[in-house]
DNA sequence: GAAACGCGGGAAAGCGCATTCCAACCTTGC
DNA sequence: GCAAGGTTGGAATGCGCTTTCCCGCGTTTC
């Protein structure tokens, strides 16, 4: 029992394909309501269901937006991946998901199988990496996606915008204040009285982490201090968790410079791990050799992951509006409601009991 | 500047529509090693990419595996996603996705959806719900996965069977051994020492939620114990809390049984919240009311939900391969590597500090 | 009352591709 | 050397739908 066609539901109706076609899916023209009735009772008694494919053919829209992922599992990803979903849902178009572990050519892969597919629009979220050992890759990706574009696409980046790509492309972009936030955050770690900073950062290249570093060192020296020491790992809770592990004793033994002046303890030490992931991996390892948090160390995220709220000590981390970040992109792409946010997306620094002084 | 079309690589190597098509595009006939090349490079030359769209309206399958949901960011769901993506990408096909927010009716609509677009399979995650209040949007769920199944689809569900189905259905399924392995657990605590529990289950019906209440009761009897006392909540972290701050002060004055023939303390009852994020909230709850976990109170969870791993106290939880389960569903509807494992997918209880007797 | 007009419905031309026939060609085998 | 069988490339058809164009009809206008 294959699926019946428009055609034999125009024919059940006594009508032609053309009146069909324009009572069941939308046409500027609406035929008589009598014969619009008809047409669909017939529709509705053969269970008729329209070939998107079909539809897609002879329209030039698939109604299909593409999605693209380093990791559906990770939770920064998934809450985005909701918010283009939902947003999606509202437009009535569909969404195709890839995920590509962060691999450049999968990258490159999934832009092309959504042009294949003639997707309206594609959405890229997770870090650019840009370094000289993507470069050759990260060119084919803009290739890939000017191509898709001067078909009729729509792009739209979250975060930092596509490596090498120019204003004229015409790619949308929903800003991530990776830098001003943990500029910020830095800032108000030194107003807690935290004076001595370590970073655990991403490889370098990866751009997210990069810039969350940057950000991060420019705050300290707003707020009149040494820069932090750096220490590059893997972008991800077991990046976080082995550094801590290895670092540990020899970070724990720092001196607190006012140790002299102010009485007492706390922690000397402030470890910013520019994810929360990597940050509940470092805490995992700190204690793993014996540390407490915050009494020994100090500790900070970024992206303040549900998930983790209910963590102890709670995380202190700065809160991104991830869902929102996706439905952003989607407005850029498919139009609808665009707030006047197109300036950006806000975030907000939460001081919590992870980096606590006594 | 449009897509170039097959028909256009085919004129510019000189070869006709047919020829064109069979080398490209996968065919058993392959033509000769000299055309061959030319139609590839006059495809290279103008960047041809295929049409999808086309290509499925011609053969009669769309290389689309849809993906239904409950919620693409509860961690549970993004890590079966994440299995059912890899596996998917196997398969060089591409993975639709649809979001249900627990919603029936948008289950329904999902279903429809995807047939519309004539997925070649469907896999379906999330608990079912079956009761009086859902029986009608369960029957139109099922008789809309009958049609898409008689129309060539296949399908496939992780979990509980589709309500209603009768298993000449043919849809496939992936059993989740929620009942033993919920048994096993309530073994595992009773062996430890545990006397009196408490279950924090999901609303009636929800049959996930069910299936370890039951499967806990059970293991409770084998062991010769009384029933856990049950406290119906949502099925989500907010449902946990909730009730931990409701009944935190009550549950924690209960007598422990043994406590006059054993000395000391330990707590006087273990909950065992039937997911994990419910267990996060339940341990915040409690703690909210001045509850210590494990001394005053335990808590075991389900699901062991990877960012979960490094929290403290550790918890104690049942370990279920997700996006093996997502795998095995995707081999299921699409063939390929099928292992021996047709016959169920293994859990393993975890026990873990939130449960520690002194 | 005739001409101009608007409107509703139908015929037909694609959309971009896979595939079934066909015809021409090239191998074989005896 | 010739027929039978196997290859190989091409013409044509159709997948299910949208949309343009056209035609016939009932209205309006002067």
């Amino acid at each position: 029992m294959p699926a019946s066609t428009l055609y034999e539901v125009a024919r059940h109706a006594g009508v032609s394909l053309a009146t069909a076609s324009r009572v069941l899916n939308g046409s500027n023209r609406r035929p008589g309501g009598a014969i619009s009735e008809r047409v669909r009772a017939s529709a509705d008694e053969l269970g008729y269901i329209a070939n998107a494919q079909a539809q897609g053919l002879a329209k030039k829209n698939s109604g299909i937006l593409g999605l693209i992922l380093h990791d559906v599992s990770d939770p920064y990803f998934s809450m985005i991946a909701r918010g283009v979903q939902e947003s999606v849902q509202d437009h009535q178009k569909v969404v195709l998901l890839a995920s590509t572990g962060r691999g450049l050519e999968a990258e490159r892969h999934a832009i092309a199988t959504f042009a294949a597919r003639r997707a309206d629009a594609i959405v890229i979220a997770g870090s650019r990496t840009d370094n000289d050992a993507a470069s050759a890759e990260n060119s084919l990706i803009l290739a890939e996606l000017r191509r898709y574009k001067a078909n009729g696409g729509q792009v739209a980046v979250i975060g930092h915008p596509v490596v090498g790509s120019h204003p004229d492309d015409g790619f949308h972009s929903v800003p991530v204040p990776n830098r001003e936030l943990s500029s910020r955050l830095a800032a108000d770690l030194a107003a807690a009285g935290h004076r001595r900073f370590l970073v655990l950062a991403g490889p370098e290249g990866l751009v997210t982490s990069d810039d969350r570093l940057a950000g991060f060192q420019e705050g300290l020296r707003h707020a009149g201090l040494d820069p932090a020491d750096v220490h590059r790992t893997g972008f991800n809770r077991d990046g976080g968790y082995g550094a801590a592990v290895e670092l540990g004793a020899r970070v724990a033994a720092m001196e607190r410079p006012e140790q002299r002046t102010r009485q007492g303890g706390g922690p000397a030490v402030c470890v910013f791990a520019v994810n929360d992931v990597m940050a509940i991996g470092a805490i995992a390892g700190f204690r793993e050799v014996g540390l407490r948090i915050p009494e020994d160390i100090a500790v900070a995220g970024f992206d303040d992951i549900e998930t983790l709220r209910d963590f102890t000590p709670a995380l202190t981390t700065v809160q991104l509006p991830l869902a929102d970040l996706g439905r952003a992109a989607v407005a850029r792409v498919l139009g609808g409601e665009t707030p006047a946010e197109p300036a950006g997306i806000e975030g907000t620094v939460i001081l919590r009991r992870s980096t606590e002084l006594p």
